[in-house]
DNA sequence: GATTATCATCGTAATATTGCGATATTACGA
DNA sequence: TCGTAATATCGCAATATTACGATGATAATC
């Protein structure tokens, strides 16, 4: 075993649980949160920043990329990271609508 | 290797990296989801609900307890689960203190 | 063209997670 | 007290994740 059976979940579940994934490890939280914290364009200061291999933080930043959370473009050699707001407001307004709606029924 | 250095990033970004994590897996979201929509107590009527074995359930419930998203207790042999919404708002407050008073510089 | 800087990818070792059957444990009812 | 229902825990097999060194690819610089 030791597989996820997302097959047994509807789309809206496995989605919430995809990109909660992105920030289930505190180096991709460290890394949206130093993107989004600097003026202008970041690229890997990251490695500096935060103490990992440059292989491992690239690893990461593709976990990030995939989830869509990242816009980045090459500026000669160097590459530019940026937050995608839009697509992080619509994983609040997903985790929003999913629970914040319900109220606690007992205990 | 294959451990994750939690020691090298502030206690904030651990501590949304655990909270995150809690979602990082469907069958999660998907007892939370439920709890949370049921009126009054629900107990193992997850395991019909969601296709998993009772030990699975109890092991995914234990650790969205330990994340202290739940509140339990027992009724006679069954046991109550429900959401504490005091905690789940206060991850909430913290993703969003994290990220959402950022804005995009570039790209 | 060679060198260097930057970033991605591959391969691999270490560790963590998922899922389940088997086995406790606990509370109830007969 | 015995049997049963509900839940938790243990132990294991399968798979996923994390981290890094090595290697590639690309672009600027010499």
């Amino acid at each position: 075993m030791g597989v996820t059976k997302r097959f047994i979940y509807t789309e809206g579940i496995n989605e919430v649980a995809n990109i909660a994934k992105v920030f289930a490890h505190p180096a991709r939280v460290a890394i949206l949160k130093y993107i989004s914290e600097q003026e202008g364009c970041i690229c890997n200061d990251l490695v500096d920043e935060i103490g990992l291999s440059q292989a491992t933080i690239s690893q990461h930043l593709s976990v990030i990329g995939d989830a869509g959370l990242l816009k980045g473009r090459f500026e000669g050699k160097k590459k530019c990271y940026c937050l995608n707001l839009e697509r992080f407001e619509e994983f609040q307004t997903l985790l929003n609508s999913f629970f914040i709606k319900t109220t606690a029924n007992c205990c």
